[in-house]
DNA sequence: TCCAGAAATAAGGGATTCCTTAATGTGCGC
DNA sequence: GCGCACATTAAGGAATCCCTTATTTCTGGA
């Protein structure tokens, strides 16, 4: 299996045609017809059939196209990324509760105090730890991270409690989508208090499942100081519950002092300044339009 | 360029050896060296430098980790993908606003309904197109798409208003990341009311930027069935502004009908149930953790 | 039925890949 | 300096890739 050959398979699957593809490749027609019978004969699927209306997507081709234009795309952009002259990015991944609240004012305020180039993503927490040692991320917002060769630093302590709208139901819970992660603190959470799944829903995101809780379709987990404005508000009330208030710390986790970059020391040392505990404490100010970058999803292979 | 030879970048990468990695990989020791040496030549970074403590990456080979790491994955993926047994997916991408409150319920309760195994994502308007005719998408949710071979169907009439707090500040725009898509409703409400970028702040998600605005941070503009229960109990009020109301409709966009897969055609039908325009009406009760799927987000480029 | 268009296959050649073993650098601690 | 561990280079060979031209097969329409 090739790059080309890959290559090969996107050009004719979206061009419907043998021949078009093999124009737009400028190459001669059996060159990309053979390509095909490579991969076909290498995935033992036909991947394409001939048909009326030009060449139609088998299920496994169809499978294999989104995959294939994506390492088709990255290769290209491999090329790219080593020219010189871009600037060395941080990579900072978050759990699900901290990338919606406060990674991207974090970063947001970091690039600007330390002229920086940051970005952020979202990763699961059990992800985390391969994302840092793979270079994958250089800092990894979260839980504790246990592992050989890694460093986890407490950057803010707060309180998980439960929310609820003050004559609200109290029979379903409302989560954002960290609450299916099994190691975020929402999911530890409903795991202590053995919540069964059928009395779980899942939200867009955490703020929306707050919302919902407010408007009195369940109980929530939150965030104390993230919710305090709605409780004083009188919008949500703490509800009562055999594992809350329970105390969590955030984390930074980084490698080891000689492994990790400098760039990750710098946000290291940035985030015990008060301007980032003020940013992490109320969070809820957004960020200027021109500093808005587009958080990305990380994952890695399995 | 090749996989392996990627894939033995990657090795010698994360293991901070070539010795290490030829182990792994369980070849010589010179193969994994040529390896890298050609990469090198054809991309023109020496990508991995020796030094006391092991390989370490140049700027451009950091540059390149997280794009190889890709590759590699998805190299892997491919073949796995095209493995008969597993059930063809309905691929739906939507918009930010579409996705953050409607893509999810809807798509959820499809495969209920149909018992159909379709997963959502998240896209810009711009590369919709790109991603339909490259098939990598079946349907797209938001905007009419004018495109050859593409077909808007619309699917929910419903009007774009401004709201804020009834004594919030009226200086500041706040919007969720579609904000920052300039094919979307709320970019092409910013542009028509000429809204400096430099009066706009960007949240995490359209919610955070709704809940800011009910605490008086400034405006933000909304679809008015998606808050009218904020407006109901008085924490939003509308503004008036040059153009809102905006009457807009969401739209589904798929093939002509002879290109699109059978699996699109019934989405498309369900968009037309009742219970379909109940969903996108009023669609903030979350779904159930058992079909929680967390979304992709979908790009041509990676 | 015959034909035109398109895809697949065959055959061949040059380039590249990818592996081996053997030899050569290269940095570090003694 | 010397040995050691490691990376790199050299050389060679089998396999694969990737392109070409020529030929064959398939399919749908006149």
């Amino acid at each position: 299996m090739t790059l080309s050959q890959l290559g090969a398979f996107v050009f004719v699957a979206r061009l419907g045609s043998v021949k078009a593809a093999a124009r737009a490749l400028g190459v001669s027609e059996p060159a990309v017809s053979q390509s095909l019978a490579q991969l076909r004969r290498h995935l033992g699927d036909p991947l394409l059939v001939r048909s009326a209306g030009g060449m139609v997507l088998t299920e496994g081709g169809r499978r294999l196209l989104g995959i294939a234009s994506q390492i088709v795309a990255l290769g290209a952009e491999a090329v790219a990324a080593v020219q010189p002259g871009r600037p060395a990015r941080l990579h900072v991944v978050a759990d699900g509760v901290l990338a919606e609240h406060v990674a991207g004012p974090l970063v947001c305020l970091f690039n600007q105090r330390k002229s920086m180039d940051a970005g952020t993503g979202t990763a699961a927490t059990a992800e985390m730890p391969l994302l840092l040692t793979s270079r994958l991320a250089d800092v990894a917002l979260g839980p504790q991270l246990p592992g050989p060769g890694l460093v986890s630093r407490p950057i803010l302590r707060c309180r998980l409690i439960a929310v609820a709208a003050p004559h609200g139901r109290r029979d379903h819970w409302l989560v954002g989508p960290s609450g299916t992660d099994p190691a975020g603190a929402s999911g530890r959470l409903l795991r202590l208090l053995r919540v069964p799944e059928s009395h779980v829903r899942v939200f867009a995101n955490q703020t929306a499942a707050w919302k919902a809780a407010a408007e009195g379709a369940g109980i929530a987990p939150a965030t104390a100081h993230l919710v305090a404005g709605a409780i004083r508000r009188g919008e949500l009330v703490m509800v009562e519950t055999a594992a809350t208030p329970m105390a969590v710390s955030w984390y930074a986790t980084v490698l080891e002092p000689g492994a990790r970059s400098a760039a990750a020391d710098a946000f290291l040392d940035f985030l015990t300044t008060p301007s980032a505990t003020q940013v992490m404490r109320s969070p809820d100010s957004g960020i200027p339009r021109a500093r808005f970058r587009p958080p990305v999803h990380v994952s890695i292979w399995s």
